[in-house]
DNA sequence: GATTCCACTGGGCAACCTGTTCAGCAATAC
DNA sequence: GTATTGCTGAACAGGTTGCCCAGTGGAATC
């Protein structure tokens, strides 16, 4: 479950140029071919690598504006909200959090006055009791896990 | 900018099978392969997909724990907290928000207490004034995008 | 000390895919 | 009418993949 540092390298170079193959990685990293195909696979097969799934940008697609919105919910109503806002495309991420009835999630819309809209029809639920809203204005530090790997990679 | 029907079965067949090949998605679009090789070069310079890199479950690399942590910055200091947080693996991501000097970041840890130690890493630093920390307990929607790429094929 | 297990190496093979180019065609814009 | 754009279908060489095998070295087990 822990990685090696070869595995980190594989990651690494992974991230860097995700179209690589698993012939030129043998070169790049110096092993041989079969050695980075079995890593990967036990790398995938182990959990630590989800997938190769394409990053699309909400931005790109008309959703400029990333907003937080820190949910209270009624007790015993967890399970029906949830469902109603996994049914929201623009809900792009949902965490229940400590603190009783706390839910945070991730929302998109195409612009704040979208984003009205978005949260209307996020909170217009009635498991819902209060909702707070922080606007993203910039990110600057978008999601990486580069560094984790590093770091859990050197730890060997 | 905005995506066509075709762009959006593109990124689903993409999104369920990563490693899929330009001809194989051809065969299943029913389209010519020149066709998909164009609207996925199209799709990559629009920026509409970022790229495909590995996705890391921190979980399976030993940092099951996930917090968010809300952070009130001294005014004149964002750059310099900016700084830091970026130095900091085990900070994910980091978000400037609506309200004066507010910042929200995605930490992970090994274990609760390995949090404390985390957090204080983070907040001890001088520009932040006060931390506020919420423990994810579960994730009933992970990160996604299908919903939000279905809509926009939609609406075309 | 001997044995077993495991990961890695280096090689070979057929099948397949990629990048690229080309001509032809239809719909649209000027 | 004509240029433009996007799609099709085909071709080609070169590279890659998936798969197999025998050999080697180190570590754990007996």
């Amino acid at each position: 479950m822990a990685i090696d540092h070869l595995d980190g390298r594989i990651i690494l170079l992974l991230a860097r140029e995700p179209r690589i193959g698993v012939l030129e990685m043998s070169r790049r990293l110096g092993v041989a071919r079969g050695t980075v195909q079995a890593r990967l696979d036990r790398l995938q097969s182990n959990g630590v690598i989800r997938g190769f799934g394409p990053q699309v940008d909400p931005a790109a697609l008309g959703y400029p504006v990333t907003a937080f919105a820190t949910l209270q919910i009624r007790q015993g109503q967890g399970a029906d909200v949830r469902a109603h806002l996994a049914s929201v495309p623009e809900v792009l991420e949902l965490h229940t959090t400590t603190g009783s009835g706390d839910m945070l999630c991730r929302l998109v819309a195409r612009s704040n006055a979208d984003l009205q809209r978005v949260i209307d029809r996020v909170v217009g639920f009635d498991g819902i009791v209060r909702a707070s809203t922080a606007i993203v204005m910039e990110n600057p530090v978008p999601l990486r896990i580069i560094p984790l790997v590093e770091q859990a990679a050197e730890e060997t």
